[in-house]
DNA sequence: CGCAGAATCTTTACACTGTAAAGATAACAA
DNA sequence: TTGTTATCTTTACAGTGTAAAGATTCTGCG
């Protein structure tokens, strides 16, 4: 019985640091990283505006914990898409995942890259970060012929590293609207689907296929 | 004798838009996009909190005057970097030469990327944007064997978006500490120099040459 | 039960921020 | 000289994050 619903005002909400992360995720949602206020937040929830520093000791505190929340989503789209079909096709749909994942959360996703924001050596984070970053690991190992708990040699490293740069930049640059003038595509998801496949299929299946 | 110098302590001080240009400028390469203030750039010019929205219209306005000049940078490098060598040496050169840039100045680099604090449309920058994409592209146009001022078929659109954004996510993901645990080299500048060349070879070149 | 002590949230306060509006000053043109 | 205009300052306001101190409720222990 541990849910008192907010509708009791008093001074002790019951479980306000589940509620604030939540008002301040769905605030990143509808506003991104920029429009984000710790004020609002606190507003949202119903509580005074000190209230969420209490909490999580700042505004760093609370963003942590919703990157931590977004490392969790990636990790698990990236394990997923890394589960079906030869290993250069499991690497280029994790590629995908990532982009798909930046476009679904583009506030949570710029959080995620902005460590002057966030409390690096939270666990709650490292351990989301951990899980995502495995997932790929996973299968550059497994396209280099390598066991699963290997170190990755020089050549795998390079490609994890370029693939994760490719994926990350594609995203950034798409989420910027950099792209838009040149591949004169409609729509991110149109770009996403057809544009993006099409470069990783360019730069790297017909290598490894 | 357009030079009346900043010791001139009067209503007019001569030549404040660029001496403002310069301190915001400084700030940023200080203290980082993050630490960036309007009235900390205005007091370092020496002049009053609103001054520089005079001039600029705001802080997006200047802003822009800044990203503009980072494009203007980034541009001559891309250019110079795709002065010598085979097509695909000119274009491996200009990616590293793009990472160069994002880490000689990461100020002026995240700035560039935040549309949502510059003024798109601004001519002084669009026409910056314009020289740093068409020194990229001009080398795509000689990989794919077209002449200099036509469209870009599809594979060639996907080649530059590709190392564009291959480029572009190792910059991000270097500026942001997060090769660090994985290629445990020592400095972004060792990293540059041996990693994303490795990289740029891995993905790329080998299919060019 | 009664009641310290701790946990939780509020209040207050302060030093910042960007910028709109109105005032002061200097340059300039007639 | 005198009016006009451009340039910069002053003032003011609505925000922000958060430190410090106060109010309230829960909890554990006698």
């Amino acid at each position: 019985m541990n849910e008192k619903k907010t509708a009791q005002r008093g001074y002790h909400h019951g479980d306000l640091r589940d509620t604030l992360i939540k008002a301040a995720d769905a605030l990143l949602a509808e506003r991104g990283l920029e429009g984000f206020t710790l004020r609002e937040t606190a507003r949202r929830a119903g509580v005074s505006p000190a209230a969420p520093s209490h909490h999580f000791g700042g505004t760093a505190g609370l963003l942590t914990e919703i990157a931590a929340l977004g490392y969790q989503e990636l990790a698990n789209r990236l394990t997923l898409a890394g589960e079906t079909g030869t290993a250069a096709d499991r690497l280029k749909a994790q590629g995908v995942a990532y982009v798909r994942f930046a476009v679904d959360f583009p506030g949570r996703f710029h959080l995620m890259f902005r460590h002057d924001l966030l409390l690096r050596d939270q666990p709650s984070l490292e351990q989301a970060t951990g899980r995502a970053w495995d997932a790929l690991e996973k299968t550059v190992l497994a396209i280099r012929g390598q066991s699963d708990g290997a170190e990755l040699d020089a050549e795998g490293e390079a490609m994890l590293i370029g693939i994760w740069s490719t994926a990350h930049g594609f995203a950034h640059l798409t989420l910027d609207k950099k792209l838009a003038r040149i591949a004169d595509c409609g729509s991110d998801d149109e770009m996403l689907d057809s544009l993006f496949p099409t470069i990783i299929d360019t730069l790297w299946v017909k290598k490894l296929g």
